[in-house]
DNA sequence: AGTATCCGCATT
DNA sequence: AATGCGGATACT
């Protein structure tokens, strides 16, 4: 069995069955598809040096048994094959593509297995097929994983742009998954195909939210509550001083740690995202950044500190943008009928909510940052209102006398956010730094430094160095609060549900409007790429130019001169497509992804339960409640299990479990602002 | 423009 | 019951 299988040389020239690159003399290059192959790796290699210039790779000879083919001389027998399916007049242009693509990647069981998958499912398919179905159709067939900057052919298939580049540089001039020639100018002058850096962000999107559960925390009355903070009848004097919050937006819990995900999002379905601003602390309440309305920080002693603001409050605080020092809370006295009071009066001590930082400290959660523009001695605190800076860790903390004399608990935060910081013009977030020097542990007077706390632990969250990303390297902590229950379940049960529509709809709404084809302003049907990656309707892009032929005759006096060829320009750029629109071969992975969101579109619509009626809607939760669900995902997983090559299961599993494709060296090296 | 005062709300 | 890096208002 696994002698069977033929492998050839990959990108590097290493031999993907010995894993060892072989010296020029020991390899053969296949005639037909320019592929080069170890030659001791090989079942039956070339007999002869002549019979090894025109030899045909088993990828190229070996094509499935469905295929009509003549003898088996391989390539020709390719092409006719190919000729054969588009002179089939009972196929629809699509249908015709899959064939195509099944003969030339040889993988007619995987299509076939779709195929059944489709009609065992019939009307059961649900959206998160079809979004895991759109995440297996983009990978790049380099490295497997969704494109970084993805380039498109004018054949039809979608890569990285590295990959592409790499592959170009090794003198490689065809598709790697339909031998199409790549013509010069794709070669020489990629271009990124913006339509699908847009697709594969939001299915990136779409995939953390079928990842798994979503932790989806219900306020109490939450619905009760206007979309503003208002003012109870009794508050009414003050105004906003003495507004109650008005509707929490995103549903991660009241103790939840770091960012606050899409997923959590219900409304517009980003989360909260580093430089988004509020009117005031309520509204920055509702976001979910900062809860407390009042108090600096949000935590709780004995199991953590979640956020905290920086607003200006206590004058021992010292910014620094990408790491400050915090002071803790207390020390003053707040007797009478007083909220705040700028004289300490007695020192700070690590308990309640400065405690809870200091769990944070030796844990190394990250704590999400807020800074008020009431902080004026910042050059980092924004003009006006509230803004997120994202999260922070608390690498150290102590005790020392503040500026007024009594002890202030203080805490060193730096910052580690995946996102740049509002004040940078960095395209990516936060890398490891080196602990700041901190002036005051540097001094002679350490003395006055106390109850220094340091993390002894490893932090739990952490930079991955192979993700080049921060992520949570150990469970963020368990939330503490339940689940506030609506009294019935399956009110309970169908706002989830119905969370869940609108974030799916959200999704495929952005989508297809990253999906109109220039000409037409419309969903492309039949999606086009051009060379210099634009993208059309099939038959807006041939109605553009109806009438205009390749070359056009000239005559001058009787005699026929040369004829000339006819520049046609793309829609949108002033590129010369005349070659291109020769062969226009559409992007069936682009359409796929189309078809299959457009679908999904026509299926919420015709939902019951997406329109409130009661009934229908509770009826509806029962058929397709949460366990059905994790059962279509468990069939889902062993599916793509199935699907993968058994060489490559291992390769494959790896790239699954990433949330990110592992390509952070092209994001680093990249002059190029594309996203 | 800065600040003292006052009090409602959310959370511990 | 106690605490709190708000916010409008009236005043310097």
């Amino acid at each position: 069995m696994d002698h069977a299988i033929q492998l050839p040389c990959d990108g590097d020239g290493l031999c993907m069955k010995c894993k060892t690159k072989p010296p020029t003399e020991e390899t053969v290059t296949c005639c037909t598809c320019i592929t080069p192959w170890h030659v001791s790796c090989l079942i039956e290699p070339p007999p002869t040096i002549a019979s090894a210039l025109v030899w045909v790779c088993t990828d190229c000879s070996g094509l499935p048994e469905s295929v009509p083919l003549g003898n088996a001389t391989g390539g020709g027998d390719l092409v006719s094959a190919i000729r054969a399916i588009e002179a089939d007049e009972t196929l629809t242009e699509r249908e015709k593509a899959r064939k195509r693509q099944e003969l030339v990647s040889g993988r007619v069981e995987e299509e076939d297995e779709e195929e059944k998958k489709k009609k065992r499912k019939g009307k059961e398919r649900t959206s998160e097929d079809d979004v895991s179905a759109l995440l297996d159709k983009f990978s790049c067939s380099f490295c497997m994983q969704l494109p970084e900057r993805p380039v498109s052919t004018p054949c039809g298939h979608n890569f990285c742009l590295a990959c592409f580049e790499k592959w170009i540089k090794q003198g490689k001039r065809t598709c790697i998954k339909c031998r199409n020639i790549i013509p010069a100018k794709m070669a020489s002058q990629p271009r990124i195909n913006s339509a699908l850096v847009a697709a594969i962000r939001m299915a990136k999107l779409s995939k953390s939210t079928i990842a798994g559960p979503t932790e989806v925390h219900q306020y109490k009355q939450n619905e009760d509550r206007p979309d503003k903070a208002y003012t109870t009848e009794r508050a009414q004097k003050a105004g906003k001083a003495n507004a109650a919050s008005g509707k929490i937006f995103v549903t991660v819990p009241p103790d939840h740690f770091g960012p606050i995900p899409a997923e959590n999002d219900p409304q517009r379905h980003q989360g909260v995202l580093v430089g988004e601003c509020w009117e005031d602390r309520m509204e920055c309440r509702q976001w979910g950044a900062h809860l407390p309305h009042v108090s600096g920080i949000a935590g709780q002693s004995g199991y953590g500190a979640q956020s905290v603001a920086l607003s200006g409050g206590y004058q021992d605080d010292e910014d620094h943008g990408e790491w400050f020092l915090y002071t803790g809370s207390g020390g003053r006295d707040l007797s009478g009928n007083k909220r705040t009071n700028k004289d300490q009066s007695f020192d700070q001590k690590f308990e309640k909510m400065n405690e809870a930082l200091r769990v944070s400290c030796k844990k190394g959660y990250p704590v999400r940052v807020v800074r008020s523009h009431k902080e004026k001695r910042s050059s980092y605190a924004p003009e006006k209102g509230v803004r997120y800076d994202g999260v922070y860790r608390i690498e150290k903390c102590w005790r020392k006398p503040g500026i007024q004399g009594f002890k202030v608990c203080r805490y060193l935060f730096v910052r580690c956010d995946n996102e740049p910081a509002p004040w940078t013009s960095d395209e990516y977030g936060d890398r490891p730094r080196p602990l700041p020097s901190v002036k005051e542990l540097k001094d002679k007077k350490l003395k006055d430094i106390t109850d220094t706390t340091d993390r002894k632990e490893s932090p739990s969250w952490d930079f991955d160095e192979e993700d080049g990303r921060w992520k949570w390297k150990k469970p963020p902590p368990l939330s503490q609060k339940r689940r506030v229950e609506t009294g019935n379940p399956e009110d309970w049960k169908r706002s989830r549900k119905i969370i869940r529509q609108a974030q799916k709809s959200s999704v495929r709404d952005k989508l297809l409007k990253e999906f109109s084809c220039l000409i037409c302003s419309q969903v492309m049907s039949l999606p086009i790429t051009t060379p210099c990656a634009h993208n059309f309707c099939k038959v807006c892009l041939e109605g553009a130019f109806a009438g205009k032929t390749l070359v056009r005759e000239r005559s001058r006096g009787g005699r026929s001169l040369r004829s000339q060829k006819n520049i046609m320009l793309c829609p949108s750029c002033p590129t010369d497509i005349s070659d291109f629109l020769q062969n226009l071969q559409v992007n069936r992975e682009l359409m796929d992804v189309i078809e299959s969101l457009k679908r999904e579109t026509e299926e919420i619509a015709e939902d019951p339960a997406a329109d409130l009626s009661e009934e229908e809607a509770a009826n509806e939760i029962e058929e397709n409640s949460d366990p059905a669900d994790e059962t279509e995902a468990e069939r889902a997983c062993k599916r793509k299990k199935v699907d993968t090559n058994p060489e490559g299961v291992k390769e494959a599993e790896g790239a699954q479990k990433e949330d990110s494709p592992s390509s952070t060296l092209q994001i680093q090296t990249s002059d190029e602002d594309l996203y």
